[in-house]
DNA sequence: CAAACCAATTGCATTTTGCAATCAGTTGCA
DNA sequence: TGCAACTGATTGCAAAATGCAATTGGTTTG
């Protein structure tokens, strides 16, 4: 699962960085779910990624150029992953790719809400949000106030869906 | 390789259609190289995929609804397959990838002209070519005369790159 | 009538995946 | 101090997917 360079198509070697199961899921929850730890990326996801497949896939973004790896300063075996512009670049990638999956796959509403949003703030949107994650994660100056951001208004609209669907279950549900 | 469900996130269940190294490069091959037949998609890509992984995907897509495989007439074993509209609004994502992969990833220039005409085009370009392929694949009406289509568009720019790379070839070159 | 072509299928070795258990070191708490 | 919980991984192993070459039964072409 390394790269073959089957061939100079841009269209290949894309594939040949995220064609497969679990690269796009990880980025998925560092970009939208805000995870920077191992063990959140291990627990966090829905579709409960092995641990030896997560190490491989870490190790495999970071050699090409997507993730870089930092010690936590704040715990001395804690490694805090960042994303690079290579993907930041991606957001683009994944708000089509979920409005495709919104209209021909059989998604769930909670997890679709998301998507929904992203797709009808359009370009606009995702530049902001691609502007909060340099912020993030390569350090660089933003004006956005932290609970202005793109991120917390996607919370919030799955949150809400989540109220909606079980009113009696309060405030506190959060996957 | 089918369905597995692990989630109802948009971005799982792409991924889950998608999400491996060949569906998206006989999609691609259908989209971009006009490919209709087995013959045409085993022989034809550059990445040289595998007989049975050819047949096996292709069932595989049929099952999924992005393809349809009918008779062809001229031909009692030739069999033609057809992309449908769920295969066809991928054109957006595969124009992203493309773009995402030319700056990002070590292209060569001949494949990439057409990834960089599509991109330069836009969504009003995205959108013709949608249509044209309805009017290939589902027999919608077009008026779009044949010499004008975005396929000969981006077929012309991949010729002049390959012309002015090997000036002494002629114009036979064609992959 | 033979050679080439058609969409696959089969057999088999290699690689990748998924799962569970485990690792050594670190931290929080009693 | 002692011990449980947590940290980012690693190991072993069975199951599945992949890649390759050969083959199949039928059709068309010369």
């Amino acid at each position: 699962m390394r790269i073959d360079r089957r061939s100079g198509c841009p269209i290949n070697l894309s594939l040949e960085v995220f064609g497969d199961r679990w690269s796009l899921i990880i980025l998925r929850d560092m970009i939208f779910g805000g995870k920077r730890h191992f063990r959140d990326l291990l627990n966090g996801s829905l579709e409960g990624i092995a641990s030896n497949i997560l190490a491989d896939r870490l190790k495999r973004l970071m050699e090409l150029g997507m993730l870089t790896r930092a010690d936590d300063p704040t715990h001395k075996q804690k490694a805090i992953y960042s994303l690079t512009e290579m993907a930041i670049a991606l957001v683009p990638i994944l708000a089509h790719l979920g409005a495709w999956g919104r209209v021909w796959l059989p998604v769930s509403e909670e997890l679709s809400i998301r998507a929904e949003l992203l797709e009808k703030g359009g370009p606009p949107m995702w530049d902001r949000f691609m502007d909060e994650l340099r912020h993030e994660h390569l350090g660089t100056p933003s004006d956005t106030p932290p609970d202005a951001t793109v991120r917390a208004t996607l919370q919030a609209g799955y949150e809400a869906v989540v109220a909606r669907k079980a009113p009696g279950a309060g405030c506190d549900a959060v996957a």
